[in-house]
DNA sequence: AGCACA
């Protein structure tokens, strides 16, 4: 098993991204795309050489990161399929919610990890390159508070969440734009959901990136979600 | 391939 036996945690560690894809799109389609599992505490990626192609996915919730390595596993994201595993240790921003958080640790590991760069640095006789990167707060976005059944990926959108006004002319203004797109169908008896399919499952994930948490109206960003085949 | 929080 790719996940080897490391066990459940909330964040998920993703791996064989993408390196060409720029920070901060990458983390806002790493939300989007995953913020259908369960609502995402914060998305960390760098673009250090040793830490490119790499990205940690914070959940709320270990079942909503449970169920996005399996249903995400080797997805196709900017044309290379996703190795998804736990992360190896708790994220940050888990242990300053649950009062974990230990500044002098964090600094003693910090300089840990300089003395052994240096070291390596030093054997090496070679002098390389060194890149820095900036980086901020993780963005927020409203999602669904609850703890979602798994659906894996497909050519067919969920829409919750969408106003009363929304008509399916309007959703497919929306959709349209993306290649693969086929149709909207929403359902009188339903309001406020809608399904939208798409050609395949790689076309219609894209929409979902590009669209998730989209507001026709302040008060309603859309929720979307693979529909259940 | 590579497990961090700039």
């Amino acid at each position: 098993m790719l996940t080897g036996d490391i066990p459940p945690n909330q964040t998920i560690y993703i791996k064989n991204l993408n390196e060409k894809v720029k920070k901060e799109e990458l983390k806002r389609s790493l939300y989007a795309l995953f913020s259908q599992y369960g609502r995402i505490m914060d998305v960390v990626a760098l673009k250090t050489p040793k830490l490119r192609g790499q990205a940690w996915v914070v959940f709320m919730e270990v079942t909503a990161a449970s169920n996005a390595v399996r249903q995400m596993q080797n997805f196709p994201f900017y044309d290379k399929p996703m190795r998804i595993q736990y992360a190896k240790t708790k994220s940050d921003c888990v242990a300053k919610e649950d009062g974990s958080y230990d500044k002098k640790k964090k600094l003693e590991e910090k300089a840990e990890r300089k003395q052994r760069a240096e070291e390596a640095q030093q054997s090496s006789r070679a002098n390389g390159a060194t890149a820095e990167n900036g980086g901020s707060a993780a963005p927020f976005r409203q999602g669904k508070p609850s703890v979602k059944e798994t659906v894996a990926p497909n050519n067919i959108l969920f829409i919750e969440n969408l106003p009363y006004e929304a008509t399916s002319m309007m959703l497919e203004m929306l959709f349209q734009q993306y290649p693969g797109f086929r149709e909207v169908r929403m359902i009188e008896a339903k309001p406020g959901i809608a399904f939208v399919e798409f050609e395949d499952d790689q076309q219609s994930s894209m929409a979902m990136q590009a669209l998730q948490g989209f507001k026709i109206t302040p008060q309603n960003p859309m929720t979307i979600t693979f529909a259940k085949k």
